[in-house]
DNA sequence: ACGAAACTGTGAAAAAATACACATATCACG
DNA sequence: CGTGATATGTGTATTTTTTCACAGTTTCGT
């Protein structure tokens, strides 16, 4: 049973949970079923209760799923049971929409620190946190034994800072930059570039 | 040859056309192999030449590709010989980091219309452009052949402004809010949700 | 108490995606 | 001019992912 889950599977876990959470707290449901689950994701309800089989038995045939309970196993899978602290580098201006992005404290994780290199920026305040120098990003992280941080720097910094990170025990960076980012085994690494989403979908114009 | 062609592989082909204009812009190369730009993305050699070979022969035996020539290909295949005019509806924090990107402008997409409800925005400037009025949406839209959207607005009003964005003729659309839209047959969307990655990733800590 | 309806979990089948491996072409260089 | 090194494009094999379909459980209404 604990073989290897593709990572396929884990990839739509977060979204079958952000859908239970908005099925619980926003429409007062109990219960649901893969079927319903799926339609409302459009994805099928087979997939659905496949996914969930690699981790146990949530369900409860004729029932469905009771959301509350299926969302409190989905959360120890991905391991959301404590918050993380996340390091954000670059407080440009995406960087300043991150630090004010009010998504992130209900769903696991906190920024908790915030590095730029400009002098100008440093000492700023970004949503009651102080824009800490980028130099003492090793400094913070191993100190705070932060394992997760947002890279929001440019192009020509990413690498650096990327390595950087992961010197210091940093093992999952989502990173705006928009560049492939070298990082060793063992290190998860996810992107977010606006362009390429949108150059994938002109292709359909 | 111009069967239906694997939505991943489209996918992935905007990855290749980015390194691909880094090789050239920034490193000065004239040509390049499957083998390097694999290596350089973590992408099997095999499999790039495998996506390019649903679109025709582009390389040389022996030399590989020339780099100018394949970047013009792939835009030609993605439809970015011209340039998008798009509509960013929000003018948050959010709105206000991707009206002040540059990045859009070298790969085809120019931000045009940025919207909001919000009284106290509309007027506002924002890197030269003018915050509108939401109302005024659907006659922009229309007149000015709109067919890419971005949505920055808040999980309640992301549906209706989906709608909204549909209903006038808008058939790719980048969504940031953190929920699941529904669109018709024929439109193309594609979502971006930090926390998502980042709960993907924490699955692996 | 019982039949119909609503579900799950899961082997097995099907489909899709990836990797292999090789015929063939090009180039550099002696 | 010939040889070795380097590459592509692709048919085939392999692996991965998705879908099917059904036995079995639960609930509900009568």
């Amino acid at each position: 049973m604990t073989r290897e889950i593709p990572d396929i599977v884990i990839g739509r876990l977060p979204i079958y949970l952000r859908e239970l959470i908005r099925l619980a707290d926003d429409e007062g449901k109990i219960n649901t079923s893969s079927h319903e689950l799926g339609e409302r994701l459009g994805i099928s309800s087979a997939q659905i209760r496949k996914d969930l089989s690699h981790f146990g038995e949530f369900g409860k045939q004729g029932t469905g799923y009771h959301i509350k309970y299926l969302i409190d196993q989905l959360r120890e899978i991905l391991h959301l049971t404590k918050e993380w602290d996340v390091a954000l580098v670059g407080a440009g201006y995406l960087g300043h929409a991150l630090a004010h992005y009010h998504g992130f404290l209900h769903r696991g994780f906190r920024i908790s620190w915030i590095f730029d290199s400009d002098p100008n920026k440093i000492g700023e305040t970004m949503n009651q946190l102080i824009v800490q120098d980028v130099s003492e990003l090793e400094k913070a992280v191993v100190h705070n034994n932060i394992k997760v941080a947002i890279i929001a720097v440019p192009i020509s910094k990413a690498q650096e800072i990327t390595d950087r990170l992961v010197s210091v025990g940093v093992r999952s960076i989502l990173s705006y930059a928009p560049i492939h980012l070298t990082v060793p085994e063992g290190v998860e690494i996810s992107y977010s570039d606006p362009v390429i989403q949108l150059q994938r979908m002109t292709y359909y114009l």
